[in-house]
DNA sequence: ACTTACATTATAATGATTCTAAAGTAGTGT
DNA sequence: ACACTACTTTAGAATCATTATAATGTAAGT
């Protein structure tokens, strides 16, 4: 999708200095073609197995959170005691497969136009979002 | 709005003694007129002022869990470290203030009606819930 | 009253996340 | 290339919500 030009690019123009744990962890956020979700513990392990040197927790934590600072990343809201994070950083709906705790993306024309007709006096509707729980 | 002997026999009707930590508990949780969002920090601060023997942490937890489990309470899914509970047990949309951290019913009236176009094969809907996030 | 399965409790353990502070590095200027 | 400095990485400790442990207490049936 995106060489390393790019995430370097990309990087400096947000004031964050393109490490190689940085370029590294871009490389498997978003190399692919389809959205990723995800959670720390998940992407610890793909780090672990694709590069040699190991990038400590610490990093990953780091780096994740500045990316969501930055919203190249999206923290997804799932009752759980992990986080999980989104490459696709617009609003959009879920599905949570229960059974596998994997995440789906929907698009907004598989959902359909969602109205909110109750409004609270001086509160700003920031986001709308419909999480679709399925198993099997 | 239910009074002791109700408590009493919803529990006993579902296999939970009606000790006297869990009736303090029930009257927290459902004497009022309307639905209670909650945390287990929020519950304990409530309890010890309501109670005068206060009622352990391990206690609250293995109510709120038991009573989870009795579908007597629901876990609402917000991102944050902790969880949070409703005793509107329905599937149902909310509302959540990002500045208070408060919760707010959304009745499905006020929202419509919400199709799912999408299907996963082999997979069944479980539920289909709406989270607003509103801010000042 | 006796019995026993269920509950409560203080306390320890767990596990995800955040903090600390020391060592390393990127970018800037000379 | 070298020095400087602010930013970054890191190992390890700390934090904090939650869960487990195991001893003590209690509800309810006999
Ligand atoms: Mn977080
Ligand atoms: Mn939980
Ligand atoms: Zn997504
Ligand atoms: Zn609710």
């Amino acid at each position: 999708m995106e060489n390393k030009e790019t995430f370097v690019k990309k990087l400096r123009s947000s004031g964050l200095r393109p490490t190689k744990q940085r370029l590294e962890i871009c490389k498997v956020l978003y190399e692919r073609d389809k959205t990723f979700h995800f959670t720390i513990e998940e992407l610890s392990k793909i780090l672990k197995k694709k590069s040699k040197k190991s990038i400590s927790l610490a990093t990953i934590y780091n780096t994740v959170h500045a990316f969501k600072n930055k919203n190249y990343l999206k923290e997804i809201s799932i009752n759980s005691n992990k986080s999980y994070f989104d490459t696709n950083v617009s609003n959009h709906h879920h599905f949570f497969n229960e059974s596998t705790h994997e995440l789906i993306d929907l698009k907004d024309t598989d959902v359909g136009v969602i109205k909110i007709k109750k409004k609270i006096p001086g509160k700003k509707i920031k986001s709308v979002e419909v999480l679709v729980k399925i198993s099997s």
